[in-house]
DNA sequence: ACGCTGGGGTTACCGTAAGAGACCAGGTAT
DNA sequence: ATACCTGGTCTCTTACGGTAACCCCAGCGT
């Protein structure tokens, strides 16, 4: 194991900053998105009910949100011109490819949120 | 209608707020931890290395990360302290677990980076 | 004795981005 | 007339990320 010189860079190339995969990262590593795409793995939603299963996310930041996701042609918006206009969000067929990844991560999560949450507790108390 | 209110959440929950799952997302998908695990996965490094691997990281964020996974269990920090000291981090049996979901994907950035960009440009022209 | 280098940080400051919450458009039911 | 609905946008404040300067400790050249 451990080739610690500036060897050969494992997975792509992440690491040089100007990277494109480094911006993909950003995007799709951020806080609200993750949990967009997962109500959305579920089906359509519209944004309301986008806001109301994600607490805690503010219409602003559910807006841009969306919106990335949009730009990167992982979310379809549809507008309904209704009597109350209705807009649904659902994923492409990228978009779905992106599920599998991040319900990985999720259950990750969920799997260790135990042993994290121990492994703080300790940390805390040693200072 | 829809009656969708407070349905079923998919999996887990990490969609209440106060759900611990939430935290440790948002801890894992932060920009930095993705790529500093990622470097270790590859096998054990020091600061500096690190710093040079990840371009772009400021040293104050890299401390920062590297602080939040010890406390979070995920990676060990082992200090030599020998004439310049020099510090090794390395992944724990639990940071080890987290490779895969990570690795996964970086694997999806990469792979659809083209079509990403592509949609971008779509998207940016229509404005 | 004095400054310089190098590793692994910490601290002070500052600008941007996130969050809270008021407000808006446009149609309809009261 | 006006209150209400959805799906936002605008404004303000606060928190967080980034930059750069400094710290400690030892050795080394001068």
């Amino acid at each position: 194991m451990v080739t610690q010189s500036e060897g050969p860079v494992l997975f792509g190339s992440p690491y040089q900053a100007d990277c494109p995969a480094r911006r993909i990262l950003d995007r799709i590593g951020d806080r609200w998105t993750v949990l967009v795409v997962g109500v959305l793995a579920d089906g359509e939603a519209r944004f309301s009910q986008l806001s109301r299963r994600i607490e805690g996310v503010s219409k602003k930041m559910l807006t841009q949100t969306l919106r990335g996701l949009e730009r990167d042609g992982l979310v379809r918006r549809t507008v309904y011109p209704e009597v109350p206009v209705r807009v649904v969000y659902a994923l492409t067929d990228a978009g779905r490819t992106l599920c599998e990844p991040l319900r990985a991560l999720q259950e990750w999560a969920i799997a260790h949120l135990g042993d994290v949450a121990a492994s703080q507790e300790v940390y805390d108390r040693a200072n």
